[in-house]
DNA sequence: ACTAACCGCGAAACCGCTTTCACGGATTAT
DNA sequence: ATAATCCGTGAAAGCGGTTTCGCGGTTAGT
């Protein structure tokens, strides 16, 4: 750095008041002059002055940087998804004075680097996803960490989350089907670890519960999100199934597997069997068939966990955050 | 926070030694008596003891912090390939002791957010993706600030930079559609305002180049790496030239779309018209025909731009790093 | 008119770690 | 033996803000 930055001390000699009031008016603390209030902001614009967030993060306790934990590994932000989630809550709090710092890392022990960095209090909060296990958040809740999780908690904790309504997105894709004269509708699960994918088969368990039927055995199955499970399953159902004419995937991409092995084998999609998707991915729309789909809004989910932070941090209780999902009827079913 | 955590002055105390020599043994000085380095070490684990980041950065004047900066709105994240950089970025820093800052804003001018951050001394380093203007870096740069750019800079600066082999990969693909017995060969463009979609462009030419030939006119246009851009460029093409029989797309979701079209003419891929993309992501393996593309190894991408902040960071000078492609031939070429 | 509560403001302590500086003792050179 | 170096070490001065505390001067209470 060529010139160094200016500090309180020069601001302090030029609008000729003291440091204490140089920092009273730069945090907006309303007890000071208006003249000479007025005084110190000419003399910060007159100089440039920026303050320095790490000698305020210091002497405050409070760092301004929130940290965003990816419970897995490098795969996780190459989907699309999480990468969305990110942006959303990386915006909501860049547009609060807040930094996001990143941390790809597998979090299961209270060890490690990941740990050791929240409890080092380097950060104000934290915004975990993909959270695989409860043991590191609990923890830290206990720490007084703020925190919010993205995705419904293993554990029924009162930790603050966001997530989508998996259950009302599978019930509205099964009924969906159902309505389309489907009278023999499957399920693929997602890795069935993840509370999205026990939600999502419960909204499909819950249209048959409804309807008094007992959803037939073997209709189940559970796979793991990839386009190559989505493709097997389909292959395993049809086998046991030759009369299914429905097949409801967790996500896009296993309904893709699955739409991508029914072509292979030269059944009809939607005529002969119909199938619907998860999440409304770009995939969705740019596949043929266009797939139908249960549409979660993926921005509003980052902004919603970047909102629940920051109420927290201003000290305010909060309750979880279900965003609605939406039914995109397109071309498969 | 229950129980404040214990500083310096505890761990001085509890190894008898002065909290010059604490400092001295955590951060690796080798000049402290081996038997009184270990009573501090024997110390800091007793007690649990973890460094306050903070306070370290404001005295040493180092925060290790590095800010990813996105410049671009929230979509670039939601794009498998950005998302899949930034977790290789992330990862080479962290295990080099850093934090990713991330910050996904536009950031045309020197003013704004951003740019005051990265000038306000919080970030020891910045690493850059789809810059669209050097000007803050340039900037940046003069202040002494270590950069690196991922993908190659607009005007020729001494930035340290990293990118993929666009031009290889431009040329190989093209080379390929004329080994499969190709006469006319079009290519759709990326965002032409992006050195990446002019370099694969170069790429396609120097083919013609080499055996004499010049591209027929009309057959190069500028799509935007939309899937829609994909299709309508090829919808265009094929009216201008029915002879068409190649097509190079410079990304894969362009590739689709123009296969997406094809398909719907009921024109065949790769019988009548054969189709190449560019990245090697995932829809490219899962479409059908599955898609012939150039290759790129993205995370190895982010881990180059990592190590590249790392070794400046070190004082080392450092050259630009440019990754290999590999075509990896599929059904659709 | 006299005490009490109040208000704006500066001095100074403080946040927790890093780094310079100088000192006593041991080592090496002359 | 004496002077010149070198070493490991602790005291203390920062790094650049924030915040407590108390002072002098008003304003309010009775």
């Amino acid at each position: 750095m060529s010139a160094s930055r200016p500090t309180y001390a020069v601001i302090a000699k030029a609008a000729n008041v003291s440091e204490a009031t140089v920092s009273r008016v730069l945090n907006g603390d309303d007890s000071v002059h208006p003249e000479r209030a007025k005084r110190v902001h000419e003399a910060v614009d007159k100089l440039g002055y920026k303050k320095n967030r790490v000698a305020s993060a210091l002497a405050s306790g409070r760092t301004n940087l929130i940290a965003v934990v990816i419970d897995d590994d490098l795969s996780v932000l190459g989907d699309p998804f999480w990468g969305t989630v990110t942006s959303g809550v990386s915006r909501v709090l860049m547009d609060n004075g807040l930094q996001t710092v990143l941390m790809v890392s597998p979090v299961g022990s209270l060890e490690g680097g990941v740990a050791h960095y929240l409890k080092s209090g380097e950060v104000d909060g934290a915004i975990f996803f993909a959270l695989h296990s409860d043991l590191l958040v609990n923890n830290l809740k206990k720490q007084g960490l703020p925190l919010v999780i993205t995705g419904t908690p293993h554990s029924s904790t009162d930790i603050a989350f966001v997530d989508t309504d998996n259950f009302g997105g599978g019930y509205a894709a099964t009924k969906h089907l159902l309505g389309q004269g489907c009278k023999k509708v499957a399920i693929i699960t997602g890795d069935i670890g993840t509370t999205a994918a026990k939600q999502r088969l419960d909204g499909y368990l819950q249209v048959f519960r409804e309807t008094g039927h007992v959803p037939a055995k073997g209709l189940i199955c559970e796979g793991d999100y990839s386009f190559e499970s989505g493709k097997a399953h389909a292959k395993k159902l049809l086998a046991a199934h030759p009369d299914l004419d429905g097949i409801f995937a967790s996500n896009d991409l296993m309904a893709m597997g699955a739409i991508a092995y029914l072509q292979d084998e030269g059944i009809d999609v939607p005529g002969k069997i119909k199938v619907v998707g998860f999440d409304d991915s770009l995939i969705s729309q740019t596949s043929r068939p266009a797939l139908t789909t249960v549409r979660q809004d993926v921005v509003a989910l980052g902004e919603a966990a970047g909102n629940l932070m920051i109420a927290q941090l201003n000290g305010e209780e909060v309750d979880p955050v279900i965003l609605p999902t939406e039914l995109v009827v397109r071309a498969s079913a």
